[in-house]
DNA sequence: CCTACCGATCGGTAGG
DNA sequence: CCTACCGATCGGTAGG
């Protein structure tokens, strides 16, 4: 029996509309995505899309999947050797601000947008966003825990303050350079950043 | 001859239907706002409401006039009577805190959501998201140079710096509350906030 | 994966 | 402000 393709193959294609899918409503929003432009995009009918994901929704959370793991690449995993605490917590903070700064979607920090736009609408989009910024709040705070038992940082640190500090200048700085065009925003993020949890520079 | 009602009734009808259409969308976004739904919504047929805005993107306008105009009564307005300075700017990142935290608009901060929704999308909408946004950034950076020249921030103040900052702990609040319904976070932004500004508190 | 089609709704116009 | 209507597109299904 020669080998169908199928299987692995489908999947591959099936991700590959992801992650098309995901860079369009990084410009357009989740919920502007439709069924027929991403189908035309991508050169299949509406109808072979369907087939794919089922529903728009699922479109919706398969393309949150594909930015997340995106995320994940370009910001986590280049972090993921530095030792555990102020090393690590500095480093993820210099990636997500080339993430940020950078153009790595066309429409901005996916997740960021995604937040705004599905905060007050119930289902399980909002839910995925929901969950996968507290997951990244969990990885951030783990981070300063750590750098605290050390004595990288000082016992009285309150580590969800620090935590809210540090996404709030993640999403302003997402908003300062995707709406205003402010070239010195990154910049200005790194500064904050790094008063933020103490060091010298990030 | 007797009073005809018409232009004042009909402005005063015209800001009712762009208030209401400033709260349909900070729940499901500028674009989500159609046409045949407002109409519905607020009791007149859809080619009623054409004629009273003439499209789409004009409704879009006008409910984000109307939406600047409530944001204007209750963060500015109630800090306007405060000195200049560093007391105005205390008065207006309380009030703005307040506004963040509670429900002045079922769906959270409005400009904040058109802000990170149209951010990518050129055209006259998005024009008007980001004059509201650098007038506001201009205001808070008006305050914190007059502190400086007043001698109640230190001299090395970088206000771009601080006012960049104070916005992000402010679109960082308001994820913070409506995706992650997150009760602390009103008072941390207070502590983070007083202490961008060098205040004891907010 | 495809063509062909469904009812609903979109933004907007004609005409009054 | 209304009714009636336009062509386009929406999410999705039938049947293959």
């Amino acid at each position: 029996m020669s080998p169908r393709s199928t299987a692995a193959e489908a999947g591959r294609r099936r991700e590959e509309i992801a992650v098309h899918a995901a860079e369009s409503a990084s410009v357009i929003g989740l919920e502007g995505l439709t069924l027929g432009r991403v189908a035309d995009q991508v050169g299949i009918s509406k109808a072979g899309l369907v087939g794919q994901f089922g529903s728009k929704e699922e479109l919706q959370l398969a393309a949150l999947d594909a930015a997340i793991a995106v995320f994940r690449r370009e910001v986590w995993e280049p972090a993921a050797g530095a030792e555990p605490g102020l090393p690590r917590l500095r480093a993820i903070l210099g990636a997500w601000v080339d993430y940020l700064a950078g153009d790595v979607f066309p429409g901005g920090c996916f997740i960021t947008a995604a937040g705004a736009e599905f905060d007050d609408r119930p289902g399980r989009v909002r839910d995925a966003v929901a969950k996968a910024g507290a997951q990244w709040n969990a990885v951030l705070g783990e981070q300063v825990l750590i750098a605290v038992k050390s004595g990288e940082m000082p016992a009285s640190t309150d580590h969800d303050e620090i935590v809210q500090a540090l996404t709030s200048f993640a999403v302003g700085l997402n908003q300062a350079v995707r709406l205003h065009g402010d070239h010195d925003a990154p910049e200005r993020a790194r500064r904050l950043m790094a008063k933020a949890i103490g060091a010298p520079s990030i």
